[in-house]
DNA sequence: GTGTGAGTTGAAGTGGACTTCAACTCAAGG
DNA sequence: CCTTGAGTTGAAGTCCACTTCAACTCACAC
């Protein structure tokens, strides 16, 4: 037997609220069957789709990218735990860039606390990837707007 | 001399946009002198407090807290290294609790992806803080969701 | 059969952080 | 003086991820 599971039960095992499961739903990220009755009822897999979602917004992706990246899998047959691992790797790059720009930031406001300067000329704040548009006195920061997790800016004097 | 700044030059120095300049006014985060022709002319101690912005905001602090935190500065004297330092030091924890989560995440995933099960009883990724509600059948989490960075959900079968 | 808690819908609201717009005014070089 | 690019305002709009609401309908224990 499929033992489906209602909007609520799905809601308490994954501890998403029930309306933030139909909005997934709207977007295309999950899916439901419905009863006679027109209430959702999901099949077991879905709790796999939506600590998917969860995980892959934590990494920071946006529920656009995750429908993508949900749109991958098999539509015929329920995932894999070879899908899953292949979907999840493909956030791995992204979390350890996060990662990577955060711990600098650490260690950057480490040196900063130290000399009270706050992202100066000498302070690596200031120019995070070394990325200082050269022309004219004094440090400026073009700030990757666009792509989110906007690198720090700082200028100073 | 003072030597001000116009908003056209803080944003250029400080890589905020003009709009978003006038927003942080707004809010009380940043203040500006007017010239007679009633324009925005920028002390250039203005530009740490923007670097002090754009650096909490990486921490994942709300332009709220940053105003609360920047109004514990002394009002009559220029901030101080020390004023900086002191400001910084208070987001520390907040940025090493940010990076132990996303760490953990990481070996988290890692572990699922060997294994593919993504989030499952026996994954971490399942139940981050050991903090799963005991009862009845079946794991559930309940996301700390007003504090935001939601501890990560996850259940399956 | 009935009561009650769980579920349904579309539309509208929320909150955070800005951006855009229209309609002007300023500042500075030639 | 005149032009032109930079700056001004308040109001409204945008994007994202949801939540709330009103007005109903279902499912199920008793």
């Amino acid at each position: 037997m499929p033992d489906l599971l209602t909007i609520g039960e799905l809601s308490a095992r994954s501890g998403v609220a029930p309306s933030a499961l139909r909005y997934y739903e709207r977007l295309g990220l999950i899916r439901a069957d419905r009863t006679g009755g027109n209430q959702r009822r999901y099949a077991r897999a879905e709790l796999r789709r939506v600590a998917f979602i969860r995980i892959s917004q934590q990494v920071g992706v946006s529920l656009d990218e995750i429908r993508e990246a949900l749109d991958s899998l098999p539509e015929a047959r329920t995932p894999s735990p070879q899908d899953w691992a292949r979907l999840s790797a493909s956030w791995r790059s992204r979390l350890d860039e996060r990662i990577r720009l955060l711990t600098k930031l650490r260690d950057d406001l480490d040196g900063c606390i130290g000399c009270g300067c706050l992202s100066l000329q000498r302070c690596t704040l200031n120019n995070p990837e070394d990325t200082l548009a050269g022309e004219g006195p004094g440090a400026r920061l073009v700030l990757p707007r666009p792509t989110d997790d906007p690198t720090l800016a700082g200028a100073l004097n």
